[in-house]
Formats: structure tokens, C-alpha cells, sequence
DNA sequence: TATGAATGAGAGTTCATTCAT
DNA sequence: TATGAATGAACTCTCATTCAT
């Protein structure tokens, strides 16, 4: 079992998906919808059109979900937690150390990881990015995860670091933001803005990792 | 007149925005549509509710604006060259070499100057980051100015430095996209994921640009 | 035996009820339809609704009742033969005259009788009042109920006493027509429009059957 | 001027109809509303059908009236007050003592002047009767105006002749529901129950004011 | 017999847009 | 130029009814 497929099955024994109890139609609903959604935006979106592609009766997509907003919700909310699973891992730090050489080739497996989530989930992550603004309870959600879970986790993994000298003396949200900017950078170029354009992921991958570390690393 | 006075000036003569022609009710009515489609998102946004909060009669808006779409362009399309204004300085280098002491002097005007910038245009610029997505139009400026003005300007100033061997060796979008981004994260903290924090702007500023410079600089 | 209870006896065998046919299931679902139907109206009510109340499947509604006006005449057509029962007595004035020392104690006996039947299947009477404007085919068994029977009875009745000089001089039918009414508001206010006065209900009952027979007594 | 055209008058006064703001197109649509609402009840009436019958858009409804409810409110609740105006005048005992010379010819103008109002609109009044009980805001106007107003204007009557011995020792309210029911049970059977009989409503609006004085009325 | 998922017609309501004033 | 009443298509959502299980 190589590396990313150990990441995987930790990420898949957290977030528990039980897609199981979807009926067929639940699925083609979901389908429909997230096309849809992606290519309109939710309040650009109707129901009548996502029906039509899912190939179901309109009547039928109010007996899964009370409303249309209850729809997004219901196939956007779940994916917060799915896209920082690996960051609020219980034992990442005995993984960091333990199973990685070094910390550039764990934070490449983790990069690796998330592109090919993001490929694969796109126009999902798309959707949750575009309607946070608008949908306070995701915002909630966002700010329970990211705040109070990723950023707890990192600040520790920062400290630690710090302590031994090897990071520059800055405030961890600093670190944290310029970090996962420059990561997330990569993301979007790669998939929102040039997504046509040919890419050599794993040294784009590699080189945004080597301008991080090179950024915060203590100077000699 | 101090360096930033210096560069607002610069810019107000590139972008010549002649908001003089607009009568008083056109102005009422362009606010009133950067609050609401800011507030709810353009598809979401009614134009019954904006000519309320402009009030003027509903009529009003389309005897100035042809369709709703089209109050959404005029109000944003000339954001983008205005948000990227400073960039495509045509006498950028000359600026950099001679009015600054130091590179890190120079990025830190340009930010300082483009995060007050932001802050004034605020829910304009969310507009406008709103709808790149689903305004083909929009994409169409976005590549123009960013792809063909911004970025061959910025891979000249690169160029320029890597081959003086003070650049790590990396492609030029690599390094602009590392940089952006870190800076991007930024604003995009402070104004839109935490505007109600307590921010040392400056310091934050600085600390940005460190990290962004310590993470191109060649090593020795 | 109470002359109560004897009247009631009476009733019984005239209506020959058979709701001992009924299932569980049909039971729950009449209860609940009237319960739905008093509250909300025929027309506002959902079978949706009245499923979930009476703790049924929708499509089990659908097995019992072709439609959903079936459901609510089968509910309400037997209730107006029940509610006019004791007027279409085939020896209703025998026992006018035979049972009760005066036709006082007789008026007032079967008011009772009427007061508490009212009582019982109070939702039933108000659907039943609520929707004869607007089913025809109530309003037939209306007609043939009460203006074949009851009236041409009491008109029997009221030509008896007039022969007798004991009732003024005045067309049976507006003779009928005041005394029903007299007593129709009495129920009404009881229960429609102050039901949560405290009423000296026998009092009331007495009174009011006083003020009709000095209305219609002959003076001397 | 006849008495009835005085009370007319008077009644005009009191309750200021407004209908002259009303445009073309509302007061069509209120037409066609209580055309629709009396003939198949408020809640199985459709507002596509109001507004083909008339002859306005659907959406024209909804810019005066924001919801169905508001339609069938805003026509039947200033019904109620219009509908018991006479009973509410401020000089109303000083009218029945000097301009009448007989109780029974007051009360023979009063119901003659009701029974004329009632026929004029009669569809309204049939959709306020059958909407009272599922409109609270319509049964507090009900509580308001005929518990507060018409009953106290007539528990003073009655206690003005009952201290003249001429009416019969029983408590003012059973005496007014008494009266008031003989009366709208006269209307009802009229307009309602028996529309296309032929009538001499002349008597019996005089032979229902004497079983009513005959009933309250003291005996020697 | 009982279920409940599925239907699709139609409900009330919104809205960008038009146009006579 | 500015208005706002009017439009009607399209929207989200409800509902009585059907039918495979």
C-alpha cells in the first residue's frame, strides 16, 4: 500500500460517508444539482432544470429535500469537513515524524492528497467556496472547522519548530496563512484559472513547497 | 507629497475614471447596486430592491442600464483595470530603481497602496470576484489585463533580478504566483475571513513581504 | 331508564350506525380527517396531513376513499341524518303528548338531547355547516332531510296546537323558521362563539324556550 | 328623504368608504375575487382564476395585494364594520325614541335597511361568515367590534326598558341573542337557504319583529 | 391490505422588463 | 427624463393521486 493510499484510507475512516442509504434517485438528484450548480451558481440555478437532468420529476426533489437551499446544503455542508480531513488527523504529528523522511516529503504526499480530492470533487468545492458568503451556516461550519480545528493543530505543529530553531521567528497565524495561501494559490491556478493549460503538477507541487519552506525557514 | 500621494496620482491618470458624466440618480442607483448584489450576490439580488434603496422608480434603473446584467458590468468591468492599475505601470521599473531604497521599500508601498485600495472598493471587488465565474465577459478582461499586461511585466522584473542571481532559479509564473498569492491570502484575511479582528496591518504587511522575499531569494 | 337515555335508545335504532365495519386503520384516519378538516377547512386540509395524524401510510387513505371529497362526505353525509334524528320520529307526537306533562319539559328534553349530541360531534357539525355551500350533493340530502321531514312534522304539529287556539296566527313556516333559529343561536353561541364563557347551560336552554313559546303563544 | 335613505346617510357618515383611490384594475380584481371566493370558498379559489376572470395579469394581482390573504382580507374586513354601522351610532337611542313612533316600526326600518344591505352584497357576506373561522384577525375584529360596540349600545336598551317593566326579567345578553338570531335566522333562510322561493318579505320581517317583541315582552 | 416513493399539474409568488403617462 | 402600473414567464413548492413492492 503505498503512502497516498494510507492517507486515503485514514481520511475515509474519519468522515464515515454513508452515500449507502441514497436511493438511486437521491444520487441523480445530487448529480444533476452539482452540475448545475457549478455551471450557474445556486440562485442563478432552478430546480425545474436540475429535475429535468436528473431526470426526475420536480415533485421528486421536494420529497428529499424540504427546499432548494436545504438541497445545496445538504450536498455542500458535508464537504467542509471532507476537504481538511487530513488536517484535523488525531496522531498527524506521530505520522509527520514517524513515516516521513523528511517534512518536504510529507508535505508533499498532504499536497498530493488534497489536488487530487480537489480534481476529483471540483465543482463541489467550487460551489462551497462560491456560497459561503451567502449561507451563514456555513460560514458557522467553516469557522468551527478551520478555526478551531486546523488552525489549533497547525499553530502546535508551528511551535514545535519554532522551539527547535528551525522556523523563523514570526506569529504562527502568519506562518499559517502564508503557508496555505501559497498552496491554495497553486490550487486555484491549477484548476480554476488555467485549468487548460499543461501542467507538470508534481514540480509545481514541489516548487510551491520549496518557496514555503525556503520562506519560513530560520536563516543560518 | 508623500510616496503614496505619489502613486495614487500615478494612477488616477491611468484609469481616468470619469464618474463625472453620471447624473445624480445614476449614482444613487450604482450604490445602491454595489450594497444589494454585495449583500445577496447578483442572481440573488431583485432590481425592485434597488431602485428602492436608490429610490428611484423601477423603470429608472433600465432607461440607464438595458438589462440587470448590464448595471452589473458597468459597475464592475471597470474594477478590474482599476484593481490592477498600478501594476501595469508603463515606467514601473524605472519607479522601483529609482524612488525606492530598497525592493522590500517598494512592495510594501504597493501593498499598503492596494490594501487601501481594496478597503475603499470592498464590496465591489467581492462583486466582481462573485461573478468572474459566471460572466464570460468578465473572463474575457480578467485574461486581458492580468494575463497579457500584469504578467509580462512582472516576468521582466523577474527576469531581470534572477539573471543580476539574487531570484532562486524557478519559472517566472511559479515565482509571480508564489508571490501573489501570499499577498492575495492576505487581503483576503483581513477583509473578508476576519474583518472584525484586531490587525496590525503594517506589521502583517511586512512580515508578508519578508516571507515572500526570503522565499525567492537565491541562497548564498 | 332516563327520559334521556330513552331518547337516545330511539335515535340509535332509527340511524342503525355501522361503524362496527370499520377497520383500525379507517377509524384513525376518520379521526383524524375530522380533527384536520375542523381545524383548517376542507379545501386547506392535505392528506398528507391527515395520514401523518392518523399515523397511516398516504396511499392508505387512497384504498378507503377514492378521492379526498369522498372521504370527507362519507364523514359528514351520515352526520346530517344523525343530527336531525329525533325530528323525524315516526311517533314523535305520541310521545309529545304521553310522555311529557307539558310541552315545556318536552322542548326542553329534547334541547338537552340536541345540546349534548352537538357536543359530541361538535368538529363534525362545524365541517358539515362549513361545507354544505359548496357540495351539492349535501345540499340535496339537506333539502330532502329537513324540508321533507322535518318540516312537513313540525308543520303537522304546529297546525295541531293552532287548532287548538293555543298558537297565534301565523304561517307555519315562519313559525318554524323563528323557533329553530332561537334555538340554532342558542347552540352557536355556546359553542361557536363563546365556548370558553362559563354558561348556566340549563338556564339558558329554559330561557330561551320560555322567549319562543311567549313569541308564538296565542294571547288570550 | 324617507327614513331609510336618513339611515342610509347616517351609515355613510359613520363608516367614510374610500373607494375612490382605487384603480380600474383593482377594482376589478376585487370583483372578480368575490365573484371566485363565494363561489368555491377562499382556499380552493385560485388567484390564475381571479385573474382571468379579471381580465388582469396574475402578477397584477400581487402588486396591489401581497399575498391571497391580503386580497381576501382587504375586501372582507372593512365588510364587518359597514355591516353592524347602524348598530353603532352614537345618537341611536335618542333616533329610536323621537324620529320612530313605535319600537316596532324602528326596528321594522333598522331590519328593512340590514336586509337591503345584505342583498346588496351578499357574496361578501357569505365569504366574511365563512372565513370568520379561519381568520383570527378576522375574529378579533368580530370580538371588537360586535362585543365591545353593538352589545353594550344594547344591553343599555334593554336595561332602559326593562326598568319600565316592559320587558320581560332576563339577563340583556340572552335576550339580544335571542333577538339577534331570530332575525339573521329570517335573513339567512331569505338569501341562503331558500333564495328562489318567492317572498313577501315585508311580512315576514313584520312577523318576525312581533314573535320577538311577543317573546321579550312583559305579561300583564 | 398497506406502503411510501414518485408523479406532474397547478398553486402562490417574484421579477426583469416594457410603455403610456 | 422619470415614473410605476402592468405584464407574463419562470420560479419554488404543494398536493391528490398512482402503483410497484
Amino acid at each position: 500500500m503505498s503512502q497516498q493510499d494510507q492517507i486515503e484510507q485514514w481520511i475515509q475512516e474519519i468522515i464515515k460517508i454513508d452515500e449507502a442509504k441514497l436511493t438511486d434517485k437521491q444520487i441523480k438528484i445530487i448529480q444533476a444539482a452539482v452540475e448545475v450548480f457549478a455551471e450557474k451558481g445556486y440562485a442563478a440555478s432552478s430546480t425545474s432544470e436540475i429535475a429535468q437532468k436528473a431526470g426526475v420529476a420536480e415533485g421528486t426533489i421536494f420529497r428529499h429535500y424540504k427546499t432548494k437551499k436545504d438541497l445545496l446544503l445538504s450536498i455542500v455542508s458535508p464537504m467542509m469537513s471532507r476537504l481538511i480531513a487530513p488536517f484535523v488527523w488525531n496522531d498527524f504529528k506521530e505520522v509527520l515524524e514517524s513515516d516521513y523522511p523528511t517534512i518536504e516529503e510529507f508535505l508533499y504526499a498532504l499536497a498530493v492528497n488534497r489536488l487530487n480530492f480537489a480534481r476529483k470533487h471540483l465543482k463541489l468545492i467550487k460551489i462551497l467556496l462560491q456560497e459561503i458568503p451567502f449561507q451563514p451556516l456555513l460560514q458557522e461550519e467553516f469557522k468551527k472547522h478551520i478555526g478551531n480545528k486546523v488552525f489549533h493543530r497547525f499553530a502546535e505543529i508551528v511551535e514545535h519548530f519554532k522551539s527547535k530553531g528551525q522556523i523563523i521567528e514570526m506569529p504562527a497565524p502568519s506562518l499559517l496563512r502564508f503557508s496555505a495561501s501559497a498552496m491554495i494559490g497553486l490550487f486555484i491556478s491549477r484548476f480554476v484559472i488555467f485549468p487548460d493549460q499543461p501542467w507538470d503538477e508534481d514540480k509545481e507541487i514541489r516548487d510551491t513547497i520549496q518557496l514555503i519552506l525556503n520562506g519560513i525557514s530560520a536563516k543560518p
